[in-house]
DNA sequence: GTCATATTTAGTTGATTAGCTAAATGAATA
DNA sequence: TATTCATTTAGCTAATCAACTAAATATGAC
């Protein structure tokens, strides 16, 4: 893993986006992740697969269901990490998505996902 | 300043090549970094300025020559230095730059520069 | 002033990347 | 088994970016 890569991994605003909610929820579903980030499925999917590929997160598969959280394998990324949570939290950028996470995480994911194709989330 | 835009700057291997560079030595002149990274002074520059954007450098002219050292306002960006200079430290990949820094700050940048246009460094 | 030289800016090119849609995969259920 | 549905992979497009060359800018020397 070349350091380049590392921060490449974290230079992307949704992808920060991610490891924000992660911060925030422990534990998210592709789904919610989705739901958060507003783009396609292939997308929200890519991402992930960057940031698990650069060790930041770790999936867990249940079912039809995948399941993210941040990886905690390296004690020199968690350092990182703990770095880019203080961050975050100074950040007013990141405020709307803590309300967002308040309404995907209200419901179980296949709840959301019957409300998202009907474009509305758990209203 | 946005934390993409700080992460992005450390996602490129050149770029990281000149951080490590420069705590290894404190300043350096353009030429010299030119010389370390072996690209055009145009890219060179490029790469300069989207570091000192993004507040890890600042310059500093003094007649023709333009030198670089790390920047010292944000806290906050020093504690991410500090992470990475102890892992450019681990990672054997930045070795060979330093044989190069020895060989390129041996000499004034003047001379550099002359050696430069003879093709071989201060030899 | 004129010239030489260090660096930056402008403009081009090829590679990478974030987004999309559609097709493929994998898992639960009827 | 066939269907449904969550996620990933494949293939495409537009945007970004690192590299280059050439032109512009800025500074010191003549």
């Amino acid at each position: 893993m070349s350091l380049a890569k590392t921060f490449k991994a974290l230079g992307d605003r949704n992808r920060l986006r991610v490891v924000h909610a992660l911060f925030k929820k422990k534990e998210l579903c592709a789904c919610q992740l989705i739901e958060l980030l507003e783009v396609s499925g292939a997308t929200a999917s890519r991402h992930m697969s960057i940031l698990v590929d650069a060790g930041f997160l770790q999936s867990r598969k249940e079912g039809r269901w995948v399941h993210y959280r941040l990886a905690e394998e390296s004690p020199e990324l968690k350092k990182l990490l703990k770095w880019l949570e203080v961050q975050v939290e100074i950040d007013p950028s990141f405020d709307e998505d803590l309300a967002k996470l308040k309404v995907i995480t209200s419901c179980e994911p296949d709840e959301l996902r019957r409300k998202q194709r009907e474009l509305t989330c758990c209203s």
